[in-house]
DNA sequence: TCAACATTGATGCGTTTGCATTTAAATAAC
DNA sequence: GTTATTTAAATGCAAACGCATCAATGTTGA
């Protein structure tokens, strides 16, 4: 148990940096960016709230916020005032948004078979994403 | 494959953060201080040098320098200068330092329990340990 | 011996995070 | 209808991170 924790904190660690390393060595922005646009290109056509990404993508509400500028500067992402709830930012993903998932998926694809895939079996890397899912179940 | 590696983003920083928390909530300084304590306290009477820390934790030459300037500051660690290699810096965790270990572990280990425990059984947890280790073995 | 190179650690600078607070709009209470 | 409360998002500030570079010491090779 206390095993299995130490375990997630160092390889989670290992592997993070590794594939991020990989990506920013090809170029790319942040891991981070991917997920938010991966997130929003998922709504056809529609446009999230910043409330709805901070909890599917379990990040805090300033830094979803900060990361959005950072996106919005990019030209990654559009973010507009709803006409209905006026606090709230209607989020849409740019067509340079989809390019970018789109250039960065090969590589980002590449660093995980790299650094996930090497070492596990197909078998194991199931049972892995099955534990990992249990864990983080509700309750 | 790709999902072992989404659920251990996913998972990973969800726990993490829910750790961090509840020791933080405690009054406790961040978990990277006690990862560094306790890799200090492995070396009975001895010191490290800070570039075995680098290895051991798995962390950048920049950060150990820094966390370091804090774990000094906070009165956890001493720093001298090595006689043989003047360059070296020979770190040994004090009195107090021990002690901060001590007063975090019951917080720390109540917060795995809480954070891993809770729904994962003992067979799970040591499986899920093993598929962790195996994911960053060599090569 | 002395010049190149390697190793150890610190640090300046810009970026990112975390916390707390603020602003603005919507909803509830009276 | 006016005032409190709640909700959505932004922001000032301090701490932490990442990168690149620097300073100091050690090692190697001519």
């Amino acid at each position: 148990m206390i095993s299995a924790w130490a375990q997630l904190l160092r390889s989670g660690h290992a592997v993070l940096s590794a594939v991020e390393g990989d990506l920013k060595a090809a170029g790319f922005p942040p891991l981070s960016w991917y997920d938010v646009l991966l997130e929003l290109s998922f709504e056809s056509e529609e446009s999230l709230r910043q409330h709805d990404l901070e909890s599917r993508l379990l990040l805090r509400q300033y830094a979803v916020s900060r990361i959005l500028d950072r996106l919005v500067k990019a030209g990654y992402v559009k973010r507009k005032t709803l006409s209905k709830d006026r606090r709230g930012r209607a989020v849409t993903i740019t067509a340079a948004g989809c390019g970018l998932l789109r250039d960065m998926w090969p590589s980002y694809a590449a660093a995980i078979e790299r650094h996930v895939g090497t070492n596990l079996s197909a078998g194991e890397a199931e049972e892995l994403a099955r534990l990992l899912t249990k864990l983080t179940a509700p309750q």
